[in-house]
DNA sequence: TCATTGTGCCTCGCAAAATGAGGCCCGTCA
DNA sequence: TGACGGGCCTCATTTTGCGAGGCACAATGA
């Protein structure tokens, strides 16, 4: 998968799965990687400051879960305000499609 | 509209409009203007170095050519190379938005 | 005549984002 | 003990678009 399409959907991608359910960084990665097959595998580089990113703007929290054996994840969770702000990037998504598929044509 | 899921697709606007047939970088831009409504307007500074870019790695051929009152436009023309290249990008594209709207869900 | 607008090419510094590589900690299992 | 996997993270580099600017010349109109 080219990277430079990437750019940019990665926290419409987030705030889509959070709105699943909390998830934990790892947990993120794995579920993606699973769901495409292996065609995107979210990079740690890529996730957590954009984890970080959205948290700052109050859009996800998080919170520390101690598991049985004792170890820690730290487990997002997805907002009101994140809510409404998934609603905006889905448009804009929707948005972008179209004008690309505009100029690139029907799929075939 | 979002600067950041532009990212990458640029490449892909320019190969399907030179699809039509050669065009000038004013051309390009108006053109894109025009038929977005307004709503996308490709930036000259994002426009010349991709069509350089593009220039170099010879998927697109540039010729200058003299008007009738003698000024000069510079003429970009998708070379076969260039062909190929976008038929990838298509299909990657195609993969990229499946993709997402797989996290994203249908469109409403 | 002169100033503005439009056409048409370009470059440069900046900001945002993904990558690849690395670091760190700890449980489990051989 | 040592390797592996889970689990968090940062950092330098690269790529890209943006904004702003520069340059040149034609046509328009006051």
């Amino acid at each position: 998968m080219d990277r430079e399409l990437l750019k940019g959907s990665t926290p419409l991608l987030l705030l889509s799965l959070l709105c699943e359910g909390p998830m934990y960084g790892y947990q993120i990665i794995e579920t993606v990687r699973q769901r495409t097959g292996g065609t995107y595998t979210l990079k740690e580089g890529a996730l957590y400051p954009a984890l970080h990113k959205l948290e700052a703007t109050e859009f996800i929290a998080s919170y520390w879960e101690t598991q049985e054996n004792g170890r820690e994840r730290r487990y997002y969770a997805i907002q009101p305000a994140g809510q409404a702000f998934l609603t905006a990037k889905k448009k804009e998504w929707n948005q972008f499609v179209d004008m690309v598929q505009a100029f690139v044509g029907p799929r075939v």
